[in-house]
Parts: C-alpha cells; structure tokens; sequence
DNA sequence: ATGGGTTACTTACCTTCCGTAAGGATACGC
DNA sequence: GCGTATCCTTACGGAAGGTAAGTAACCCAT
C-alpha cells in the first residue's frame, strides 16, 4: 500500500461549503451588494423558502453572510456578505471565466 | 414585483457541477496527473467506492475526466483530467487560498 | 375589531441522494 | 478451482432536498 499524497482538508471544506447545493448561488447573488429575503429568491431560479432559509442561516453560522434587521412596517431583512464572504469573488470570477469558456457551446472537451 | 438580476445561470451549473459533494476533492486530487481508482480512494479521506464511481462516471459524462484502461494484470484503470478539466486548476488555486486564508485561523470573519 | 396584504420564515410530508456493507467481474498464480 | 487483487455494482436505511401549507408580526381598510 504504497502511500499517496491526500488533498488538502481546508480546500476539500471550503470546496464543499460553497459548492454546497444552492449555496454558490446565493453568495454569487450577494456579490454585488445586500439584498432581501425575497429578492434572493427571485435572482436565484428554482430556490425556495425553505432552502434559503436554511442556507441562509448556515452561511451565518459560518461567517459568510451577516442578517441585518430594519424594524419598518413590513420588518424588513437585509442579507449581505461579510469580509470572509466578500472574499470568494475570485473564487467566484474564476468559476464565471471557466463556465463561458467550457459549458457556453458543449464542444471541445477532448485533452 | 421590481424586477431582480438573476444570477448567470451557466456559473450556477458550473459551481453546483464542482461542489458536488465529493468532485471538488477528487478533482483536486487528479490535477497533479493522472491517478487509479484506488489511489483516489486514499486520496480523499471519507469517500467510498460507490460514490467515487457514480462520480467518476459523472465527470466523464461531463467531459473532465478521461478513463484509460490498461490491460494488464490485474487490469490498470488511470483516470485524467482532460483539457475541461485541467482549466479548474486557478478555480482550485483560488478556493485552495481562500481556504488557506480563512478556515485555518477560525477567526476575525467580521466585515 | 376583524379581515386582508406583505414579508420572512417554519412545519409537514414525500422523494431523491448519500453512507455503509456486501457481492460480482475479470484475470492471474498456484 | 481456489485465493488474491482491482474495480465496480447492488441493496438498504437514513439524511438531505423539493413542494406546499401554515405561522407571526405589523399595518391598513372596512
């Protein structure tokens, strides 16, 4: 059993934490400023309450995004990225490069 | 209803394909050359046979990976990244850094 | 004061995906 | 043919996701 080199364990967290279902999605959403609960469903097709909810309050837990509350009338909640969130958008600018490159015209995959 | 941007949908597709659970790690684990699938078992702590082959069998359909079989005894399968796949090498850098930045230290995540 | 509108969730239920263990395919050495 | 090695495949229970309905707070209109 000879021994072979093992990915790093932080990349493999980070890779599954924003690669995880929805979650690029919504932090690609927030990229370009704060937004409401309800606008997030809409700039993110095929997401529901539920869901967003949930990824919402993981991303909160982890540091990502922080939930600003404005008590008018409706309550009015303000999601936005913080500096750890805010950070991704290279990572974030890397993806977008290679998904016009590669999934734009599904051609060219031979190397 | 004011009208939302909606996130690009071709980054949404690539960064759910990435962090799937599971591919992000093995594709890292294939960027430094081609690998068996035993080899990517010990490289990615936590993940089983069955879900490295429905993977496996996913990223070739994708076109990022290549399964070369060698006939030998016992028969030798190396699995490659292809052209697709090697260009998520600055998306793994720049999640690697991200990763090396702020999951490392768990602090300062205030912004 | 009761009914309806708006926003942000929460609960409930069912389906799909994942984790774990066991079994199969192929080929060789004895 | 029996054991060994590598690469999958099948089976099944539990966790995660999809969908719809319900809740809570607040205001306005009736």
């Amino acid at each position: 059993m000879k021994d072979v080199a093992q990915i790093c364990p932080l990349y493999h967290k980070a890779i599954e934490l924003v690669g995880k279902r929805w979650t690029g999605a919504i932090i690609e959403a927030l990229m370009t400023g704060s937004r409401r609960f309800g606008e997030l469903l809409e700039a993110v097709p095929g997401l529901h309450d539920r869901l967003l909810s949930e990824r919402l309050k993981e991303l909160e837990t982890e540091g990502l995004v922080r939930r600003r509350v404005h008590a008018e009338t409706p309550v009015r909640i303000q999601y936005e990225l913080t500096a750890k969130g805010r950070d991704l958008k290279k990572v974030v600018a890397e993806v977008q490069r290679w998904a016009d490159r590669w999934l734009h015209a599904p051609s060219g995959t031979r190397g």
